[in-house]
DNA sequence: GACTGTTGTTACCGTAAGTAACAGCAGTGC
DNA sequence: GCACTGCTGTTACTTACGGTAACAACAGTC
């Protein structure tokens, strides 16, 4: 076997990367978190060792994986994030763009967000070791993060500290989108729109404005 | 071997079964999420079956030990939520009570929060077990957040749907919190009463506050 | 036609989860 | 005393998966 797909043998190894990609992407589809490097071999109609000479490892694999749709859901986000409308408009169409996103996948969407593992052998004390794949766990949330904390400071006059706040509120609120979905999509107890709102009025403070409840004690 | 601390050999199952957590706790505290069944069975000075017997796999064992540890932060957190003072300083105090417990045992956090995978052979749509623990994911931030939102419904008053709005706030809390802290801890950007700060002032609102930049589009 | 590089294979190793199957010993009823 | 039950413990195994070595086939090139 081997030679029933090979009709055109000498296309690039990065369309030839790009072809297991989507292969994996399938598998992970299908099997969620469980996919096994065998599994994602046999529906590219390879086998294992050719998954490794490509990624190296199976968190090669994932990194580029994750690039993939940390990439296409992040050009998205920040479509919604950059349409014109006014603070509250934009934030509560990234919100929605996000859920419908994982809503739309959840399988892949679950695989990113719990990598298992990844590089960790001992001491967790080791300075840096040159790559800046890898480096360490940091697989979707930190790049949403990341990315999210730049578009604020960009956008948004936050005073002296403005770059540090800005990241905490990048991946504080990335955070909160994130586990606020993932509870969603497992439960469903309201609409997206629902939710999209329920987060959006979190973010504009009515925690800090609504009044005690009668009974509680009176703080 | 097996008969040195065999002093006391006849107290119940259920001390046992806490001896055999305290075990685990200690090796999860030194190897992370890398713990082995056989690394926490030779702690503990016996042998993987034992481990099998009392916990079913090692989903099993995650979950009393996450229960362990989430029962104790949690009690930590109600008690800064109950604090005698405003709601900003309540919920700051919270906050902290949370970095301060991540910051003291990053391994510890690390193990309950990136569980890696558990029961999900496949369909993810098997209606009930008859269990109540083992059923989804829900490991540790689940908890939280369903905790948070009935502290939150406690206490303040949000209306109608108060119900569902406080739980999606709780759970978009707790994750706006975990976030930012994972973040935090591994990169250690800034003080942690910095970090408090930031996120209280992003739980007020102070987004939707401030002014865009100077140069950006005028929306 | 030999040389090299790529694509693919089979067969293996190490590790870790989970499982028999068996051994020792406490208590209980006869 | 003696079988029976039940708990604690063992060794030794199976299974599955990540990862690797060694080899086979073939395209292009000098």
């Amino acid at each position: 076997m081997g030679t029933t797909q090979q009709t055109d043998q000498h296309r690039s190894a990065h369309q030839r990367r790009r072809q297991l990609l989507e292969a994996a992407d399938r598998v992970v589809l299908r099997d969620g978190p469980k996919a096994s490097m065998n599994a994602i071999a046999a529906e590219a109609g390879i086998t294992k060792p050719i998954l490794y000479r490509h990624f190296g490892d199976k968190g090669g694999l994932y990194r580029a994986l994750a690039k993939r749709h940390t990439d296409a859901l992040l050009s998205a986000l920040k479509a919604a994030l950059d349409a014109p409308a006014d603070r509250r408009a934009r934030v509560e169409a990234t919100l929605d763009t996000y859920l419908a996103a994982i809503e739309a996948r959840p399988q892949v969407y679950r695989f990113l967000m719990h990598p298992a593992d990844n590089t960790a052998t001992a001491d967790a004390q080791l300075p840096e070791q040159g790559f800046d794949v890898g480096r360490h766990s940091a697989p979707l949330l930190r790049r949403l993060g990341e990315e999210l904390a730049v578009v604020i400071e960009e956008r948004v006059d936050l005073g002296p500290d403005s770059a540090q706040l800005a990241r905490v509120w990048g991946h504080g609120i990335v955070g909160m989108m994130h586990a606020a979905g993932d509870w969603w999509l497992g439960e469903r107890p309201c609409s997206r729109a629902q939710l999209v709102s329920s987060l959006a009025d979190l973010l504009w403070g009515r925690l800090a404005l609504v009044d005690d409840r009668a009974g509680s004690p009176g703080l």
